[in-house]
DNA sequence: CTATGTAAACAAC
DNA sequence: GTTGTTTACATAG
């Protein structure tokens, strides 16, 4: 089998060092060749600014109204292109001013000023119904690791909305977070200039400058970190084509994007495939897609037009801005290894190295679904532990109301949050050591890796919480949507937590549970992962190998949700399917989810028939393979594995995660952030005191795991949940939230204009 | 050996 | 020509 006779024998391959580079294409290329996206309509008519009444030191744009029942607290809408930083400055300032009697809490919000979107991508069609609603929030992009041609070529604007570029995209309607105020972003400039030298505006305007064509930029930036940048335009991104499709996907808020959109948002935020890589990558991106397990193909309703899509129980809803973070953060060795690359000649340097770093510091970010209703707040008083078990019992009991999504839906309420890894507040630290200090069960770290804890805890499977409602909801209809699924479902997920080691190297199909191979026909239609058993893993290991030749993968995947599904011999309920499965954490499946992370990511490729070695052609239908989670092997490293979740051990939830994912931030990443700039330097770190007691804005917010407040009545059609920034000027912390508004148009923007109904901002906010 | 990248053959549209 | 699937091979770790 080895020589195939069609193909000729190639014995070395080697690509040309480099290419030309495209000037051609560049700039005014581009221009054109935004279709005048759609803009949505919310956001030209946000663009109204209205400066009001108090807005006198801000920024024209600026709204400020009073919190209607939280006492000195405002609500601060912040156009997309206004300098954050310096209102950040100003409120801080005027909260001093005030004292406690007056505002000294400020929830930010931004609002899509005179949106313009950048690189509008076409949208597709077909889809998008809610997607009017997402785009309240301007998304800013800018630390990418590979700046995106549309936000080079344009000129140096705006610094917060950038772009909208994938939310309007195709399917992709919305990226809820990327746009957000809380972006990474932004965040991170703000932490970058601990002097306050630096404005947000201007980062951004380096890293937009980095575009090869603008070589003066060069110049202008002293520093290393310019020249980064500027190489990341022409550099190979360190992501491997599997990390970058996921990238993709995750960044619209369906979750799934045609082909071609996966190109297009590739060549966007990664210049690189626009202008200097092979054609070739992108025969790379359909293999990859067509390779890897995790991607499943969906079929539109009228059958015209593929989807791809990530399979649930491997989606860890992974995006660029939440990994970029992740490598920003000081660490050496990751830096070293992508300055190492970056700094070889073209020639010398490997082509693809390291396309995920592995770095053991490397996190991965977490992506939980949000729950509608539910705020974020990064600074979780209840210790992990303890609200990982509350969650889980109180869930359970409310499971009506809440449940697993294990598939990601269109419109769901999934949100990539990042809060946690944020190096935003003293106090969102603590309790992040707090959780997880205390956690007996606490991740097990690996032996080799010590450090591998970091990334693991915040691996832990994401479940999304989301209401039942919801998915019933005009937000999503799509859910319900049947789309039709050529492929056989996968019925059976393998769960995630084959055990260590072993599992480590394993592929997720080797975790694949059930012992023997189910055909996959069988399983139309289910999407819902069963857990798996890690008994098996052994013997999957076995035939994996001998399986391993092939690396093909095939099926389709059905949308349905109902499907039964599996249901983890371990798993607690087994009965329930996965999507309902209310959020079962346990100390287990934490483990063995841990694993799962930490793994890189591994390709579920192989099939898990024995059979299968096959040539596929042969089996039309779908093998059956189950669909493999990716192999949690090496921990270290970033992970773009899909998560498997098994859905107990979603127990995971967003708190619990976010802690993790604290806690494995070293203190030290603090500092980071700095600005505004008092604020950090007032509270520091001490683990010791108890942030939450007294004046933390926490107290705003933050849901407590097992509380009521999760459960938050059904949204209304028209709510936009919203990343905010909670500024309190009593204790000088800026902390991450999500506010769910309501608004009574869709297509307004909500935040344009006075209509934030503020009833509907979660209970905790009242 | 695994994970990943690349090239290519093919098939179905 | 595009999209998908598979096979084969190269290479780094």
């Amino acid at each position: 089998m080895k020589t195939s006779p069609r193909r000729p024998l190639i014995l070395k391959r080697r690509r040309l060092p480099l290419p030309v580079q495209d000037a051609p294409r560049d700039t005014p290329e581009e221009e054109p060749k935004k279709p005048p996206a759609q803009e949505e309509p919310s956001q030209a008519q946000a663009s109204k600014e209205v400066a009001e009444s108090n807005s006198c030191k801000f920024p024209t744009g600026i709204k400020i109204i009073n919190h209607p029942t939280m006492p000195n607290t405002q609500v601060v809408a912040i156009p997309n292109n206004a300098d954050i930083q310096s209102i950040i400055t100003a409120l801080t300032a005027k909260g001093k001013e005030s004292g406690s009697s007056g505002p000294n809490k400020f929830i930010l919000i931004s609002y899509g000023g005179a949106s313009t979107h950048p690189s509008g991508r076409q949208p597709q069609p077909q889809t998008s119904n809610d997607s009017k609603r997402t785009e309240v929030i301007t998304e800013i992009l800018g630390p990418k690791p590979a700046t995106r041609d549309a936000n080079v070529l344009r000129p140096p604007g705006p610094t917060l909305g950038q772009r909208l570029e994938n939310c309007a995209g195709g399917d992709t309607t919305g990226c809820p977070l990327d746009n957000s105020l809380t972006n990474i972003q932004w965040l991170e400039k703000m932490s970058s200039d601990g002097l306050g030298s630096c404005s947000i505006k201007q980062e951004m305007e380096e890293k937009e400058n980095c575009h090869p064509e603008q070589s003066q930029v060069k110049m202008e930036e002293p520093s290393g970190t310019s020249t980064s940048w500027q190489d990341s335009v022409s550099q190979r991104p360190p992501y491997s084509y599997m990390a970058m499709i996921q990238f993709a996907i995750n960044s619209t808020e369906r979750k799934r994007m045609t082909l071609k959109d996966i190109y297009t948002w590739i060549e966007d935020h990664f210049p690189y495939f626009k202008h200097i890589a092979k054609p070739g990558w992108k025969n790379s991106i359909r293999h990859n897609l067509s390779l890897h397990d995790m991607f499943v193909r969906e079929t539109s309703a009228n059958g015209k037009v593929s989807f791809w899509t990530i399979h649930p129980s491997a989606n860890r809803y992974l995006t660029l801005d939440q990994v970029f973070k992740q490598q920003k953060r000081p660490n050496p060795e990751l830096r070293r290894n992508m300055t190492i690359r970056t700094e070889l000649p073209l020639g010398a340097r490997r082509k693809m190295k390291p396309l995920l770093p592995r770095v053991s510091s490397y996190l991965v970010p977490i992506q939980f679904p949000v729950n509608q209703s539910l705020v974020l707040q990064p600074s979780v008083k209840v210790p992990l532990p303890l609200a990982a078990s509350l969650m889980s019992s109180e869930l359970a009991r409310h499971s009506k109301r809440v449940r697993i999504a294990p598939k990601v839906s269109p419109g769901s309420s999934w949100l990539n949050v990042t809060p946690f890894t944020l190096p935003l507040l003293p106090f969102q630290l603590l309790l992040a050591d707090e959780g997880i200090a205390p956690l007996p069960t606490a991740e097990p770290v690996k032996e080799e890796k010590p450090l591998l804890g970091e990334g693991l805890l915040p691996l832990l499977p994401i479940q999304s919480i989301k209401e039942e409602e919801t998915q019933h909801g005009e937000d999503m209809p799509q859910l319900a949507r049947p789309i039709k699924v050529e492929s056989p479902p996968l019925e059976e997920w393998p769960s995630p937590c084959p055990s260590f080691k072993e599992e480590l190297s394993h592929s997720w199909e080797d975790s694949s549970c059930s012992p023997t191979p189910r055909p996959k026909k069988s399983y139309s239609g289910l999407k819902s992962p069963a857990r798996c058993v890690s008994e098996m893993l052994v013997i999957k290991r076995r035939e994996k190998r001998e399986m391993s030749r092939s690396r093909r993968k095939q099926h389709l995947q059905p949308p349905c949700l109902d499907e039964p599904e599996l249901v983890f011999s371990e798993g607690p309920s087994t009965s329930r399917r996965a999507t309902e499965a209310p959020l079962l954490a346990e100390p287990v499946s934490h483990l063995s989810c841990l694993q799962e992370e930490g793994g890189p990511f591994k390709t579920p490729i192989k099939e898990t028939l024995p059979n299968s070695s096959t040539p596929s052609k042969s089996i039309l239908p779908k093998t059956p393979e189950s669909w493999r989670l990716t192999p949690p092997a090496k921990a270290e490293g970033l992970d773009f594995s899909p998560v498997r979740t098994p859905q107990g051990a979603f127990g995971s939830l967003p708190d619990s995660l976010g802690l993790m994912d604290l806690s494995t931030t070293p203190l030290k990443s603090i500092p980071l952030f700095d600005s505004p700039r008092e604020l950090l330097n007032s509270e520091p770190f001490d683990l010791a005191s108890d942030p939450f007691s007294s004046s933390s804005p926490s107290d705003l917010e933050v849901p407590k795991p097992g509380s009521p407040e999760l459960q938050v009545p059904s949204l209304s059609a028209n709510r936009s949940l919203t990343e905010g920034l909670v500024l309190d000027t009593m204790n000088d912390s800026l902390s991450k939230i999500l506010l769910d508004i309501s608004f009574p148009g869709l297509e307004e923007d909500p935040l344009s204009s006075d209509n934030i109904t503020w009833s509907q901002f979660t209970p905790e906010l009242r």
